[in-house]
DNA sequence: GTGATTCGATACCCGTTAGTATCGAGTATT
DNA sequence: AATACTCGATACTAACGGGTATCGAATCAC
């Protein structure tokens, strides 16, 4: 692309009577967002998603190569806009016990907020399987995201010294599948997952690790590197 | 029906040349299975189902009213063969203590041997919710499972006089929860999920029952149960 | 054996939907 | 202002797949 002079946006926002490419590609990725979860992937049209988002096919298809690639494109851009929602749990405190509470509160928040997501995981799961490609590529992006995780998780232990009740990666896998779990649940039976089950089993799994923290911080020892 | 004169199922099996309804109803489902969890249930078709069942549409359209039976029925008919051998992995021994090992075990096999059953449970789950009737079947299919796993929970619990770490009707639903994504997780990338997490897992949530349960297997006491 | 009935194969219909060709309105470039 | 170019709407095609009508053959009832 030549860089040539771009009018500034706040000046062509307003005059301009064509949405940029970048806006209908927005408009057109949450319209699948919406449509996808509502109706399947399978069962959506292309054309429904371009109703959707006020528009039409031909919208729609200037913009993606595919129906799939469509589906790719919202897959990564939510999965990832979660992923750093998620970590930002684990980040965003210098308490590391606060964290954990955090996390449970995190996903918990994300299986309710989310349950269209969960829903279309499970199809695109289910899709996925008979494309090689979007298979290795499905892999690989869950892998990082595991991988994301489990440092978090390696980070807290090694910042409080206290162990993890299972190795991280193993654990970071458990975070996941629980959490996905119950968000497909949730979505067959709403009055089967109450609110506060996910961070009950959490508090279960890692009771051993909550309580040596408590004690940890209760009476710190000078020894193991602490920080408050 | 009027109970006609059946001929002996041993005489006619061997002189018979067009096989009886039962048989070619077996024969679809069987192929229905492999097929939908090879390709997944929407990239499938009838067509592709009956061939594989060495037959064709006309075969599966006089046993099933439409696809989407052939699928509800494939889905039921897996679904109670799943539940009552997890059952039988509850009910098998008259030691409790045993039973809760065996329970990681029966569900570890189920995901390990029924990856192809998690990827259709995942696909119908997103198909169904689109359609009310279906979407109700499958929140009361999966209700009256839950219904008989916390069940045999709860006789567990009351056996042994060691209370649940979690009310009976919930850890159910973890229990499936768990199941399940580790199921998909595991279909997404078989690596990252070792055979004995689950029961890792199950151990972390039940470290406390179980304990106990040792504890009074070895110094049995007729009081009240007491928890440490 | 003979007629009634069922089952499954063949051929067909029809709706649906991913994808495309084209063209005009908007937008950048000079 | 005139030019080249981009984006998106309209109209279309091509193919696919669910479902059906029909008909021959195998089975059952008598």
């Amino acid at each position: 692309m030549s860089a040539g002079r771009q009018p500034s946006a706040a000046a062509t926002a307003s005059r301009r009577t064509r949405p940029t490419r970048a806006e209908t590609r927005a408009r057109v990725l949450a319209a699948a967002l919406e449509v996808f979860g509502q109706r399947g992937i399978a069962a959506s049209t292309v054309s429904d998603v371009a109703a959707a988002a006020g528009m039409t096919k031909g919208a729609v298809y200037s913009s993606f190569a595919s129906k799939d690639e469509l589906v790719l494109a919202i897959m990564e851009e939510h999965a990832m806009q979660r992923l750093t929602a998620a970590l930002a749990g684990f980040a965003e405190t210098d308490d590391p016990q606060a964290a954990i509470g955090r996390v449970g509160t995190v996903l918990v928040e994300a299986i309710r907020s989310d349950a269209v997501w969960h829903r279309l995981l499970a199809e695109y799961f289910a899709l996925a399987h008979h494309d090689p490609d979007t298979r290795l590529a499905l892999r690989n992006r869950r892998r990082e995201a595991r991988d994301a995780v489990s440092r978090a998780l390696s980070g807290l232990s090694e910042g409080l010294g206290v162990p993890l009740p299972l190795p991280a990666d193993q654990l970071a896998v458990v975070l996941f599948a629980i959490s996905n779990g119950l968000g497909i649940e949730a979505g067959i039976d709403p009055d089967a997952v109450p609110d506060e089950l996910l961070g009950r089993v959490l508090a279960l799994i890692a009771r051993d690790f909550l309580a040596a923290t408590a004690q940890r911080r209760a009476a710190p020892q000078p020894d193991p590197p602490r920080q408050p």
